[in-house]
DNA sequence: CTTATATTTGCATATTTGCACAAATATGTC
DNA sequence: GACATATTTGTGCAAATATGCAAATATAAG
């Protein structure tokens, strides 16, 4: 694993790892279709402000996608995505070396 | 998902999303045998005393184990466990909700 | 008991982070 | 253009975090 990969994934933990984040992503999780953020402001504890630095690195970190509709913006999980790179972790984590060391 | 399961949730991807952590838990991860936090120095950028509370932090959140053998503490990565975590988070941000919002 | 090695802890410091509030910006409606 | 609503950005602050160094502790070896 490569110091570039090492880091981007750290960043993606780390974006997780924030609890009001995390409800975020939950509450987006729950949701079928795309949401805004005075929506969003509800599930957890923070003013819009915050809420919004969130969604940006959420969004930075590739996993919420935004678009505007008009007045709002309106976010969405990219679930497979996020899923795909948790599961490579799982995976490299899971997997015992084969030879030595 | 309770608001509990969510904080641990967060603390266990917070304590990955550490560049220098998580390099530990790679180093551990090609590892077949117990390493103890010396070697396990030379893999990250920190000295003794920060590898110690590196592995602390890892070991609090349950993914390393430790046992002292004579003068020196070998960790070991809870393999299992913690891809177990990270896949069941995988899961939940997978599955599109069913009915409805 | 002294010495050597491994690890942890106390302390000081620098940096990052999460937050609220206010102001700025973007967009839609009248 | 004036106003309302949604979102972002600037600013400051308090708390958390990562780090190094030195001292303390634990264990083994002599």
């Amino acid at each position: 694993m490569d110091k570039e990969k090492a880091q981007e994934l750290a960043n993606l933990l780390k974006a997780l790892g924030e609890f009001n984040r995390l409800s975020l992503v939950y509450e987006l999780c729950q949701c079928k279709a795309p949401q805004n953020a005075m929506c969003l402001c509800e599930c957890c504890s923070v003013d819009a402000s915050g809420v919004s630095r969130h969604l940006k690195v959420l969004s930075q970190e590739g996993i919420v996608s935004s678009e505007r509709k008009g007045r709002e913006i309106q976010y969405s999980l990219n679930r497979v995505e996020v899923a795909q790179r948790l599961r490579q972790l799982a995976d490299i984590i899971e997997a015992e070396p084969s030879s030595e060391m």
